[in-house]
DNA sequence: CCCCTAAACTAACGATCGTTCGGTCGCCGC
DNA sequence: GCGGCGACCGAACGATCGTTAGTTTAGGGG
């Protein structure tokens, strides 16, 4: 009765219903703008039926933006952990604006939302996104020492390439697959270019 | 008594110390989270007060975002407008930086907040965003023209350089002035390399 | 057939929101 | 000295917010 997780398939189809829809919503109006009687609405149900599937509007938003950036470090992260650090940016870049793409609605929502969370879920939602950040400014680190990266504040550049990344998610939108591709190439490259520096 | 403008300098002084302090508790907690009530208590006013200065909340919101974006453009347009387009970039992309970390407040508000405009007030706001952006494009477009930089698409190099140094606002946080000197001119010079292309 | 439970419902709670109205206070020019 | 006016205040309005309590409904297993 307390701990809504892990119950049938029914309701977990509604769950997902319902986190769809609210990812539409805060990004379309913001989190705090979007009430809870909007997304009811929305899916046809009274306010009242959503705290049987979610113990409040809070945890709807941790719900995406935990679950976003828990499903992007396991896609992204792995690409890191192999071969050269020239070979690891650009195959983590490519990885991070695929994704960014495919999943924009909650991207969107996890970027500009977070801060909207209490203290205690936004620092789980912060602690992936370390790991992460972290990550990369290692294998950026990592390239420097091998004398393939020539930067004055490795960590720096790291986040420079990380904000370009970020970036496109808000104005970037792909006529075709093949238009994305050229982009996360370009994107992959550009951050290559950059570390090696002038 | 409609239009609240020009008033004699008392009034200055309290559009500003609103508009400062605005300006604090939009970053804090949200535009949409921070309310009237709490602007009107930290400035030791009642919240009725207020509606002498500005007709609503929604103003207070347009003159920071409005007002930052008219001195950025005042200040960063101009190095775009001499020399080689290199140096126009490297200029313009110090600037831009120097200008975000002077008036972060109110930089941090226009991006994060401006969305909470409607739709009138924000594309007066945007209109400036749109005619800088547009500037550093036809300069990336010039500098592709004669050579200089080599690219596949100008505008999408731009908007990726532009998201770089748009970034560092929300977490560079220089030591001292030496320490913002040297993030500038490093970004500058990334800015080079990345339009030079490989 | 009946019971159990998940799911959705009706109705309302208290709180807080942006905003408005009418009055008060004090300073400045005539 | 006095009238006017900008600045401020007290009190309240209607709306909307997230949330809760208690009840009803639907459907599958004993």
């Amino acid at each position: 009765m307390e701990n809504v997780e892990r119950k049938d398939p029914v309701n977990r189809v509604r769950v997902g219903q319902v986190l769809k829809t609210a990812t539409r919503l805060f990004t379309e109006r913001g989190y705090e703008a979007a009430s809870i009687r909007d997304l009811a609405a929305e899916l046809a149900i009274r306010p009242s039926s959503l705290y049987h599937h979610f113990p409040g509007k809070q945890d709807i938003l941790f719900a995406i933006c935990f679950g976003m950036q828990r499903d992007f470090n396991a896609q992204v992260l792995p690409a890191l952990s192999s071969g050269t650090p020239e070979e690891a940016i650009r195959r983590t870049i490519r990885e991070h604006i695929l994704f960014s793409q495919r999943r924009k609605g909650e991207v969107l929502v996890n970027i500009r939302e977070r801060r909207s969370l209490p203290p205690r879920l936004r620092a789980r939602v912060n602690a992936l996104r370390r790991e992460y950040r972290d990550a990369v400014a290692g294998v950026v680190e990592e390239g420097r020492r091998q004398g393939v990266f020539h930067l004055r504040e490795p960590s720096l550049a790291a986040m420079a390439i990380l904000d370009m990344a970020n970036g496109q998610a808000i104005w970037f939108k792909p006529r075709d697959q093949a238009d994305l591709e050229r982009l996360a190439e370009d994107y992959a490259q550009a951050a290559l270019v950059l570390l090696r520096g002038g």
